[in-house]
DNA sequence: CACGCAGGTAACAAAAAGGTTACAGCGAAG
DNA sequence: CTTCGCTGTAACCTTTTTGTTACCTGCGTG
């Protein structure tokens, strides 16, 4: 199991610095960040475990910014650190979606123990794992496919043989078996079949052709390596 | 969805029954215990969702009876409540199997706040918060829902539609996991079905066809994302 | 360098899938 | 007992997908 991703967000450098020390030498992975500008981008691209924020940030309030990430889906858990410890301040950070709320000052062992107890019962919920090639990223959940940052909409034929090719990077596939793994074993059909699959498969994820995904092996079938 | 099972131990009376009252008017279902003794065969027996447990019980420590437990594979969430807030203390707490430390006095809305976003955690079902997408809005006790902050009057099914549509939102519900989960998998159906289920929906949430909620995944099923 | 063959391309038609509407059976409410 | 609303099914239409065919391209070998 890898290290579980921590995102910070403080607008006090020092408190920021101190925190990702600490947690870094619990051995955990963080990034952190001054602002809220960029952290939703990066919550919806990476698999983030875990994020620390601070209520008390210039601009946007702490908790708005939550109660809108859960507003667009994202369930990451959050615990917040912050001064506000009147009762009404703590059950509006709760409402608006906070699993956990810590009233600033804190003993970094209990921020500490408090983190470990959301991560074991979180870090199991979240283990969509996409699948990737290059810069192919494949989401079999919900079924999303980015190819250089791009998004991609494949047909459901396209997506199972991308699938199938992704999942044996690096083995080159002939023809039947792929006719036999995407297509249902039951059915008759040519050879030609993949190929025009292939086909139209690469312009959707190469349109430029630049790139070079899908490598043909003559006489056999088809890779990527 | 029934409602999620609180198991507490406490061994003043007063304060246990105060509990019981508060949670059971939140809509939970509460067993108290002024001791340990047959806490154990209880949370073996039934499927509970949450502990809580003063630490000081006479007798057997409170955290020595969690750390017990876990060492026999019972992963029930706790929350502790106590009045030992020395750090040590806490840390103690946490290193023995809690989920939560809540230190006396604390006031029940707090409480009621961090049980809520345990649950949420680790019984999904149990949430009592509002569920939403967008601007759809769901409320799962009386099955109120708004789109766009209209009214929308939905139908058993159309209801139960929308709540696992939303519940898995970003992920796409192929026609049986659907059938299998809203319409219950004994009787047999079509996938048709679920098409005119869902035409029905959309009518409802979105007449205008403005809004996209639900997209359609060709060859698969539906999602929100 | 030319020939043959495998693979690429493009066009087309069949098939599959989803949307829409109508209707009938069923059960709840009155 | 009647009425009304919900819901499953069927029929029909529209759109998208996909298999096939025909033709072109290019590689590799002799």
């Amino acid at each position: 199991m890898s290290k579980a991703l921590i995102v910070i967000v403080e607008d006090e450098e020092d408190i920021l610095e101190l925190l990702e020390y600490n947690l870094q030498k619990e051995g955990y992975e963080t990034v952190g960040f001054l602002n809220t500008n960029s952290v939703t981008q990066l919550l919806q691209e990476e698999q983030v475990d875990l994020l620390l924020m601070d209520r008390n940030l210039p601009g946007v309030e702490g908790s708005e910014f939550v109660a809108q990430l859960r507003r667009s889906g994202i369930q990451t858990p959050v615990i917040y650190l912050s001064a506000k410890n009147k009762e009404s301040d703590i059950e509006e950070g709760f409402e608006r979606g906070a699993d956990d709320y810590i009233t600033k000052p804190f003993s970094p062992k209990e921020l500490s123990m408090r983190i470990r107890a959301l991560l074991k019962r979180t870090k199991a919920n979240f283990s969509q794992e996409n699948i990737s090639y290059r810069d192919i990223m494949i989401n079999p959940q919900n079924r999303e496919v980015t190819a250089g940052g791009e998004r991609v909409e494949l047909t459901k034929l396209e997506f199972d043989l991308l699938l199938t090719l992704i999942k044996n990077q690096n083995v080159v596939l002939d023809r039947d078996f792929l006719l036999e793994s995407v297509w249902g074993g039951d059915d008759i059909y040519q050879d030609k079949t993949v190929n025009v699959a292939i086909n139209r498969l690469k312009e959707k994820i190469d349109p430029t052709k630049e790139k070079e995904y899908i490598k043909t092996v003559r006489g056999i079938g088809y890779t990527l390596c």
